[in-house]
RNA sequence: GGAGAGGUUCCCGAGUGGCCAAAGGGAUCAGACUGUAAAUCUGCCGGCGAAGCCUUCGGAGGUUCGAAUCCUCCCCUCUCCA
C-alpha cells in the first residue's frame, strides 16, 4: 500500500530535481500501488556510523514507510578496486573478506533506523563484476570528458593542472551505472554526492530508461558547529554510542545548531519547530528545555522512549545536581601493579585508561580535574593506599569504580 | 625536459649553527562563569616516577665540540616555462 506524504519527503532536502517528475512519480506510484525503487549508495570503506550518515538514512526510511522499494547499495566492487581521488594517500583496496565483514557491521547499525524487513540490501559487484570490456566500453561511449569536467573538483584540478586519474573518471560512471542496473526511479545522496547522481539520470536516458529524479540531502554540521560532522575531526555522534553519550554530546551543542538538528535529524514538526525557535528568542521558553527535547528525540530514534528518559535522569542528576551515574564502570586495580600497599595516582589513571599517558594524568590532577570520592587530588605526587573502593572522576563526565 | 619555491610538533605557521621540545594562532584537554549553549578568562598542551634523560623539525648520510638551521644524495608538494 502506497501512501505518500510530500511534505515529509521534502522536509530538510537540498534539491529535488526535477521536482515535477518527483511529484509525477509520487502520483503514479500512488495511483497504480507501484513502490518507486529508492537507491542510496555507500562505500564499504567506513562502516563507522555517526549522526551525520542519518540524516540519508532517515529520508531512506520515510519513503519505506510511505510503501517503496528503498536498496541500500553497498558499493563492494569500486571499494575493491581502491579509489585514487584527490591529492591525499591511496585508498587501500580492501579485499572480499573485508568488504562482507563491512557489509555485516552496516547492517547491524544501519537497521537502527531502517527496516530490516523492507531493506533491499544489495552489492554492485553483482553486475560490475561480469561486465566485459566491450561493456565498459559501450558504457564509457555513453558519457563525454566535456561534461565529466563539469564537476568541480575535476574542473578545479584540469585547470590548475593536477592529476586526475581515468580510474577517477570511471567513478561516476560506475556510479551511474548502478542506477542503470537498478532502475532506479529515485537516488539520494547528500549535496557532494549531486554530479554523480546527475550522471545516473543521463545513463539511464542512454540506456532507455526514464531517469531518475535525484535528492540531495544537507550535510549535517558537527558539534563544533563548524565542520561537517565526521569521525576524523572528533565532532560526532556515535550511532552506536551510550544513551547518556549521544544525550550529553547533543546538549552540548550551540543553541543557533540545534534548529539545524531539529530538521534534519527529527521529524517534530517543522511547524512546532519554529515555534519553539519563536518562544525561546521571544524569553517564553528556556533553549536548554528545547535542546533537552532535541536530545531525547535523538536518543529515541537509537533506542527507545523509555531510554531517552532515563538518558535525561542521568543528565540531570550528574549536571545539575552535580551527582554520579547510577551505573559505573568498575576497575580492579592488578595486584602487581600496587607497592607496598600503594598505588601512584598517576600511574593509576594511565593503567585504568582514563589518561593515554603520565603527563596527560599529571595535567589532569594539576589542573584540578580529577576527584576520587568527591575530594580533589591536589598533587601529582599523590598515592592511593589500599584498599580502595570509590569513585575516580576525570573532568565533567568520566567516572571509574575504582577497587583494589 | 628547463627555472624557481617549499616540506617544522594534531592543524596553520615562525625559526637560517648553541639561549630550541622549537615563537604566535587554532584545535583538543582541564579549571572558572553558565544551561556540559555561545562569548569570555585561566592553565596545560612530545615521552619518561621528571634531577635529569630520551625521541622529534620529509628520508638517508656527512661537516661540526654542537644541526630544524650548513653540505651531498634521494623522496614528495607547489609555481612558472616547454
Amino acid at each position: 500500500m502506497i501512501k505518500n506524504d510530500f511534505t515529509l519527503l521534502k522536509r530538510g532536502t537540498e534539491e529535488i530535481i526535477p521536482l515535477e517528475d518527483f511529484m509525477r512519480k509520487l502520483d503514479i506510484s500512488e495511483k497504480n500501488n507501484s513502490p518507486l525503487t529508492i537507491k542510496a549508495g555507500f562505500d564499504p570503506t567506513a562502516p563507522d556510523i555517526h549522526l551525520g550518515h542519518t540524516v540519508l538514512l532517515r529520508k531512506m526510511k520515510h519513503f519505506q514507510d510511505m510503501g517503496h522499494r528503498v536498496v541500500f547499495l553497498i558499493g563492494d566492487f569500486t571499494g575493491m578496486i581502491g579509489d585514487p581521488s584527490g591529492k591525499s594517500e591511496t585508498r587501500n583496496r580492501l579485499t572480499r573478506e573485508q568488504v562482507m565483514e563491512n557489509a555485516e557491521t552496516y547492517k547491524r547499525q544501519f537497521f537502527k533506523i531502517l527496516d530490516r524487513e523492507k531493506t533491499v540490501v544489495d552489492f554492485n559487484s553483482r553486475w560490475c563484476a561480469g561486465m566485459t570490456f566491450t561493456d565498459v566500453l559501450e558504457l564509457t561511449a555513453k558519457y563525454n570528458v566535456a561534461r565529466m569536467l563539469e564537476r568541480d573538483d575535476f574542473s578545479e584540478r584540469y585547470r590548475t593542472g593536477k592529476s586526475i586519474s581515468m580510474l577517477e573518471f570511471m567513478y561516476p560512471l560506475v556510479q551511474g551505472y548502478d542506477s542503470v542496473a537498478l532502475k532506479a526511479d529515485v537516488e539520494l545522496g547528500g549535496t557532494d554526492q549531486k554530479f554523480n547522481l546527475l550522471v545516473g539520470r543521463d545513463l539511464q536516458k542512454e540506456y532507455g530508461q526514464e531517469p531518475q529524479v535525484i535528492i540531495t540531502m544537507p550535510l549535517l554540521v558537527g558539534l563544533d558547529g563548524v565542520n561537517k560532522m565526521s569521525k576524523s575531526l572528533n565532532n560526532y555522534v556515535g550511532i552506536d554510542e551510550p544513551p547518556r553519550e549521544i544525550f550529553g554530546k547533543i546538549m552540548s551543542i550551540s543553541d543557533e545548531l540545534m534548529y539545524h538538528y531539529f530538521e534534519i535529524v527529527t521529524d517534530i514538526p517543522m511547524d512546532e519547530v519554529r515555534s519553539m525557535k519563536e518562544s525561546v528568542a521571544s524569553g517564553a521558553l528556556h533553549p536548554k528545555e528545547a535542546k533537552v527535547r532535541l536530545a531525547k528525540e535523538i536518543c529515541a530514534q537509537f533506542y527507545d522512549r523509555d531510554t531517552a528518559d532515563r538518558a535525561e535522569a542521568e543528565f540531570t542528576k550528574i549536571f545539575v545536581n552535580r551527582d554520579r551515574p547510577d551505573i559505573i564502570d568498575e576497575f580492579h586495580v592488578p595486584v602487581g601493579e600496587t607497592k607496598d600497599g600503594r598505588i601512584w595516582g598517576v600511574k593509576l589513571l594511565v593503567i585504568a585508561g582514563l589518561a593515554k599517558t603520565n603527563g596527560e594524568a599529571r595535567r589532569l590532577i594539576s589542573g584540578g580535574g580529577v576527584t576520587f570520592n568527591s575530594s580533589k587530588i591536589e598533587s601529582e605526587d599523590f598515592e592511593f593506599i589500599l584498599p580502595l573502593d570509590g569513585i575516580m572522576k576525570v573532568g565533567k563526565r568520566r567516572f571509574l569504580k575504582i577497587i583494589g
